[in-house]
DNA sequence: AGATGCAATTCGATAATGCCGAACGCCGTT
DNA sequence: AACGGCGTTCGGCATTATCGAATTGCATCT
């Protein structure tokens, strides 16, 4: 549970949704009043207005809770909210075509790396990753591209918070070694994962910038080692950043490269 | 505000939430508070339990408040409940790489069309709708063949809860017409929205059934009467039905058709 | 700089409201 | 037919949310 808010029932009922948001299929009452240490009555009380809002769904037939569709439609205020996403769209599913690796588009949050839309790639290896869901910044790299944009004070913030714990032989794990790869990161513009969050999966990230050049997303490619490396590494590299920078300028940025990608015409009516 | 729920203050919190989910642009605590009729030091107390689970997030510029991340997580686990959701995913996309134009999937809810998923079109001129909104159902493609299979009391109170409201000069507002036309849908196992939600908008609209034959969605491919007509509009048909059926196939659904276009080999690996 | 205004917060007394144990009703099972 | 497990309802009690007033904090104006 978070730190004891303000209001009681508020938060009872938001751990109610934290319980369910866990269990794949639903739960019953019993089940969440027992997790939760309350009497069956008060959580019915707090679920029953829960129900009334549709953020949760009860089954006619189990009579088992679950989570219901108005996080769905609220979720999908907060993804158009991200004008990088909108922008970014288009792009990515280029890149997809291009490439026929997965494709991710993340922002930073909380200190972790947040992937905020995807496009899948159709080889029967592939990996597997949700919308929503979160990683730890300095092992994928998504994350080194963000981290490496951070004010010293921010990253240091980070690390000790979050720390960096090992996940694979080639996490990097020293906070100097970290140090200079992200310096590394910021000056050849865009980061490579070699097996540092899970085995035999690499990937290529590039930052994006809005219009007053802040780092605020980045996107990335993921595959196999099997399939990335050599030449198709190499044009992953370029294709990566060149895109991050086209959605950059869609955004607004102006450097003088991007200026130069306007002018040249796009690929996509505006 | 929904019914008189059983805990005020929750109520109250999601009555907030739907405030936040109407304004673009984050909202001042005074102006909720003047909305709801209620002390800004009770709004506050609310907000701030939402703000600590990241359901709301305040400007640290302005003061302002709009919603949080913790929805968009959240409401990509719903998501992720839907299996049709997952299951049809390569083959909207295939057909929008085939057809080119917007394709939608979407499911009932509460006697509402609720889209799910899209594929955007890339022509300039395309319909621009998001993922997350409802539409009524007698107006649209996906609507009239979700309806067509409902049972004629589900439909009676469809009617009767929603009306038949004209949207434009073809809505079909008599509910014996309508009822005609959803018999045709089901007969023919597709349906055509023809400018009846919207000028100019043509759509082609098919079922998706799950394992025990229920239709529990539809797709739909939608695109300017302009381009959607003739040689192209039967085409879309015809590739509308067929991915339908081959997304019931993969849910489990056994029909003799379906049964056919399995074993002769499927685009993409299971 | 100092003053002014506006908006977000904090505080504390009050009573309204959420809380909880017990009782109910509804299945499916023994 | 009795049982057990479940979601649901009820009502009295006291905890807890509420609300007005006071305070802080931030910009802008003088």
């Amino acid at each position: 549970m978070k730190p004891d808010s303000k209001i009681q029932s508020v938060a009872r009922a938001f751990t109610i949704v934290d319980i369910l948001a866990e269990a794949q299929d639903g739960l019953a009452l019993n089940e969440i009043a027992s997790r939760m240490s309350l009497p069956k009555s008060t959580v019915h009380g707090l679920i029953s207005t829960l129900k009334d809002f549709s953020y949760v769904e009860q089954s006619v037939f189990t009579g088992k809770y679950k989570l219901g569709v108005r996080f769905f439609e609220v979720g999908n205020i907060v993804a158009q909210g991200w004008e990088v996403r909108t922008v970014a769209a288009p792009y990515i599913s280029q890149l997809l075509e291009e490439l026929g690796e997965t494709v991710h588009l993340v922002v930073l949050d909380k200190m972790e790396v947040l992937y905020i839309d995807k496009r899948e790639s159709r080889h029967s290896l592939r990996i597997v990753s949700q919308i929503g869901t979160r990683l730890p910044a300095h092992c994928t790299g998504v994350g080194k591209v963000l981290m490496a944009h951070l004010t010293p004070e921010q990253r240091a913030e980070l690390i000790s918070k979050k720390g960096l714990p090992r996940l694979t032989r080639n996490t990097l794990t020293d906070p100097e070694a970290l140090k200079e790869e992200l310096a590394k990161v910021k000056r050849q513009g865009y980061a490579i994962d070699n097996e540092e969050i899970m085995d035999s999966l690499r990937c290529v990230a590039a930052p994006i910038r809005d219009q007053s050049g802040n780092v605020i997303s980045a996107i990335s490619l993921s595959g196999p080692v099997g399939r990335l490396n050599g030449k198709s590494l190499e044009k992953a590299i370029k294709r990566v950043k060149e895109t991050a920078e086209e959605i950059s300028a869609r955004l607004g940025y102006r450097s003088n490269r991007s200026l130069r990608l306007l002018v040249s015409g796009s690929v996509f009516p505006l």
